[in-house]
DNA sequence: TTGTAGGCGTTATCAT
DNA sequence: ATGATAACGCCTACAA
């Protein structure tokens, strides 16, 4: 690998203008730009990055940490943040948090040592004082879908409520009033808020929580089947099932198609997040759209931005979901 | 920041010292060690990972380039990956090309500029004979998904016409005689195999392929319907669908009970790759199962063992998929 | 076992 | 506009 060295050498000028002209910013003259750009070309000189970065103070890469790597959701997110972040040069270090909080700070910690310029968390099981003392160290903190008072600056986040709240009226809406509710672990704030949602979706409707039709599940296909499992075995009354997020949602209409329910029919579903699959299902399911590749790409443009003093970027911290109106929810059938 | 001069005044030793009780290899006495421990926890002291690869010529990541972030197939590659190598304290850079062939040398240059102690590459638009002047240079190449003969040892590969054959052949099982087939595009050798595999089934039968019971999709589920469309427009006869991928069979799924079909019972459909979304389909769908999790750890091991000389792995270039048999096909009813 | 000193390939601050 | 030269933080012969 010839290095910025042997380049000034075939050039005939110093090292140090060979450096100038990668750096475009200082001006050299044409002649010898040229002579550089020749020698370049021909040693098929490649800037070595990692010397780049020591003796700059700057890797060019942001640090991702993700619950999973699998997973629509994450996925999506990634997609966005790398997209943007590729076409500005930069790299992406990826690593995974399992939503526990001893890997999550582990894999944090990870990022910072590999001096990333900023790092981009999707964090569930960390603290909020954790991440207000991390976001004081010299490593730019940014949050996704996770929203901290003091870090506010810093947060891509969902308003969960909203999108809590419009799944439930959308039901509410088909005329149903006998709603049973999957909710995510209360932990996650996610979860946490879109139960609010459900919450003040019914209050307005002048319905009261009836606190049998409602189940704590997991997140997963499992948790969606357990739950109406557990519905059903308690011989409770409802026509329709609000789940906090689509793997739930899957999981609670495949159990319910296996016990003969004809769905919408018998029982509407609704999910939250529209992750790819959701399309897939059968019937096709209503669920709340969680923009997670747009907030993926808006959290990239904030790096961008702040980190890289990339001026003219508009950012958007805030993002609402919409109600996808599919086939697993309908009117209520008296 | 801390560095290791500081930590090395501390402890009252010399900085070679210091660096050698991080580098476990060579012997310190156990006094001086603890002084340096001290010293370092003292100072909150973080190796500067970029300093330590531009010294050692080692930068402890691999990179990987794949042809999309989202998408459960290599969602489920790169967490095989990740979680491997992560354990090993390697970390990854994703990169992402389109299946384009100027997008996939982009990235890889990308990768190898950052001085990757190795690539592991899913490529599907590059030429082999650029790969194989590519694993001359002095960053070592990993294949994924595509087996070159002259970089065997360094491919990870399933048998691709194996999964073709245990597809049809399960269909053919059944009873089924006229079967459709979607292929994906023929550029891409797995595509290419799979219709192989499709072909000699065929043949072990003494049924011939129909040509006009053939079509080329592109992979996603568009091309399943599309495909399914041509078949139903022609007014061809056929009673089951074999398709290259499960977004395909997927997408013929959802045409066809759009259109009446009653599934599996008026037509059998089988995809390929079981990715998380086939179970949840309705029905649930046949298909070969494609180990892309544990090919992507197998890859990740090859690395460790090749470019980390983490000797005692046993390796395993060659994978064998399996069909799984579920509900989207059934036998044919006369 | 420990210390000294040169080198890794750049950038950046001085001069000139 | 260009050229020396000192960082950047660490590794690693080579010496002691």
């Amino acid at each position: 690998m010839a290095t910025i060295y042997q380049v000034s050498e075939l050039a005939g000028v110093s090292l140090a203008t060979v450096s100038r002209v990668m750096n475009k910013n200082t001006r050299v003259s044409d002649k010898t730009k040229q002579k550089v750009l020749d020698a370049m070309e021909q040693l098929g000189y490649k800037p070595n990055s990692i010397a780049q970065s020591l003796a700059s103070n700057c890797t060019n890469s942001v640090g991702i940490l993700v619950s999973e790597l699998h997973g629509p959701f994450f996925a999506q997110m990634m997609a966005g943040i790398e997209s943007e972040l590729r076409a500005a040069g930069k790299h992406v270090i990826i690593t995974t948090g399992h939503s526990e909080e001893d890997k999550e700070q582990e894999g944090i910690e990870f990022l910072i040592s590999r001096r990333c310029d900023a790092i981009i968390l999707h964090v569930e099981a960390v603290s909020d004082d954790y991440l207000i003392k991390l976001s004081k160290g010299s490593t730019p903190v940014y949050l996704m879908s996770r929203y901290v008072e003091q870090l506010k600056d810093n947060c891509i986040s969902l308003d969960n409520q909203l999108g809590g709240y419009l799944a439930t009226k959308s039901i509410l809406n088909q005329g149903h009033t006998q709603i049973a509710y999957i909710a995510g672990p209360q932990f996650k704030a996610d979860a946490f808020n879109r139960l609010e949602g459900h919450k003040q979706a019914l209050v307005e409707a002048g319905i009261k929580l009836d606190p049998t039709l409602f189940y704590i599940g997991d997140f997963n296909e499992t948790g969606g089947s357990k739950g109406l499992k557990h519905f059903i075995d308690e011989k409770l009354s409802f026509t329709a099932l609000v789940c906090a997020n689509d793997e739930m949602a899957s999981g609670a209409m495949k159990y319910a198609r296996e016990h003969g329910y004809n769905l919408p029919n018998d029982l509407s579903i609704v999910g939250f997040d529209n992750v790819i699959f959701a399309n897939y299902l059968y019937p096709t399911l209503t669920t709340i759209d969680n923009p997670v590749g747009k907030m993926g790409e808006m959290a990239a443009k904030l790096v961008l931005k702040d980190v890289y003093q990339n001026k003219n970027l508009v950012i958007n911290r805030f993002f609402e979901p919409t109600l996808m109106q599919r086939d697993s929810s309908a009117p209520l059938i008296k």
